[in-house]
DNA sequence: CGATTTGTTGACTAATATCAAACTGTGTGG
DNA sequence: CCACACAGTTTGATATTAGTCAACAAATCG
């Protein structure tokens, strides 16, 4: 199987690509390993030689504060290079962890800058991606700071639902999301409970339905017009999605 | 005088650029204007061909939502060059204004691609510049994420302070920050009522005051762990500040 | 100097957190 | 197959934080 090929259909949902440069990346040395959920990926405070490219399952990054609290960062789907910034930032300033089974793909960091050194346009798609990322955390930011708890989680979701189908994971209203009220908690910012409660109302107006795998947005206007997600900060190109 | 200075300061604060590179940076051709407070540089939408440099006077990026409110997502001070991401990102997804008098100049796009094109070397500064900012978002999500009200507001300015400092902007316990209590709130995700009220009471405890223009932290270890800062995201080099 | 913005205060309300207990499902070993 | 353990979810009661509204005071600006 061709492992690099999830990246690549990844990054030609945002940036346009030549068959070159899809070729150079192709070929990039990857060192595979397959880990269970929960998996710590990389720690605040290490220096990585490595980024992780994620081929299949999920992971999250997030950080603890010295009150003991974590918060989820972002959550991260299959063509993710989530420590991409590690090839720039030496230490690491959160952590990185699956969240559900996964294989990843380590990609060297030497690797990676001989790439970028031959070929301009792989540096700036992979600049871009890491200018999305930030964009991504942008919005985060706006759903923490002014959206109420329905909207947030439901801003969640439909996030999760555009990207997940620029990779092809989207079927019908379901995608698969492995995570617990808690983990959506702390990427949240409230409570377990408080998120119980607002998932229920969702359900019983029959808007959507988290379950332990699955992810059902059976009104997918009414999740979008909730959580007021409007998909242009993911600065996805016209066309990229499912097929 | 040489307007490019702050700019190359504030890179040196966290990237090592030889004297050919910053050379290369002074000499990017610059268009200078002089503006007001609440001056609208580029709003959400679009399609910039320049890059803007703060060279003096300090501004903000924010985002309106569907709801009509406005969350501030960053403060940006002399040195920085807050939409650097218009680069490669053609639409712009978020606002970015003055909120005080201030000097812009601009950098045109074609010229900033000429300079990372010639010299790999800034363009990885300037890849980095992206990378911390995206750290920095990183932890202002922690910031509302986790932290209650006066935490969040003891966080932000340490911050401040540690950044300004980094270019020569901090005096004793004391910067210039012209900022109204509204805009506080509008970027700690709070009422500007609660705001009022935090403030007093850190006024109060003889911590810290913000009056119009100024901050005064009167017990800068107090404010740091009120705010659990810990500035190791902001990736500055060691002895990188004032002298 | 009036006009406007910003800051301050009090009373009240709404959103969300906390705590504790019970319940559900799932997998495991005896 | 059952009993048990464990993790996750659900529920109710209560506490806390922060928001809203409305009025007023104090700066600031032209």
């Amino acid at each position: 199987m061709d492992y690099a090929q999830t990246l690549i259909r990844r990054l030609r949902s945002d940036t346009r690509l030549s068959d070159d440069d899809a070729g150079a990346i192709r070929s990039l040395p990857l060192r595979l390993v397959d880990v269970p959920a929960e998996t710590p990926i990389v720690r605040e405070g290490d220096h990585p030689s490595c980024a992780c490219l994620l081929v299949t399952g999920f992971g999250c990054r997030s950080k603890v504060t010295e009150t003991g609290k974590r918060q989820i960062l972002s959550f991260h789907i299959p063509g993710d290079i989530p420590d991409l910034q590690s090839l720039f930032l030496k230490t690491m300033d959160h952590d990185l962890d699956t969240i559900s089974p996964a294989t990843l793909a380590f990609i060297d960091h030497t690797d990676l800058l001989k790439l970028i050194d031959a070929r301009p346009s792989v540096a700036r798609a992979l600049w871009r991606e890491t200018l999305i990322d930030a964009a991504v955390f942008r919005e985060w930011i706006v759903n923490l700071g002014v959206r109420p708890a329905s909207a947030r989680l439901a801003h969640l979701l439909a996030e999760l639902r555009q990207r997940l189908n620029a990779v092809g994971l989207v079927a019908e209203d379901e995608f698969r999301f492995p995570i617990t009220q808690s983990q959506l908690a702390e990427a949240l910012g409230l409570s377990a409970v408080h998120v119980n409660r607002v998932l229920q109302a969702f359900r019983t107006e029959g808007i959507l339905d988290v379950r332990k795998n699955t992810v059902t947005l059976l009104d997918i206007e009414r999740v979008v017009a909730a959580g007021g997600f409007d998909p242009s900060y993911l600065h996805q190109l016209a066309g990229a999605g499912a097929g």
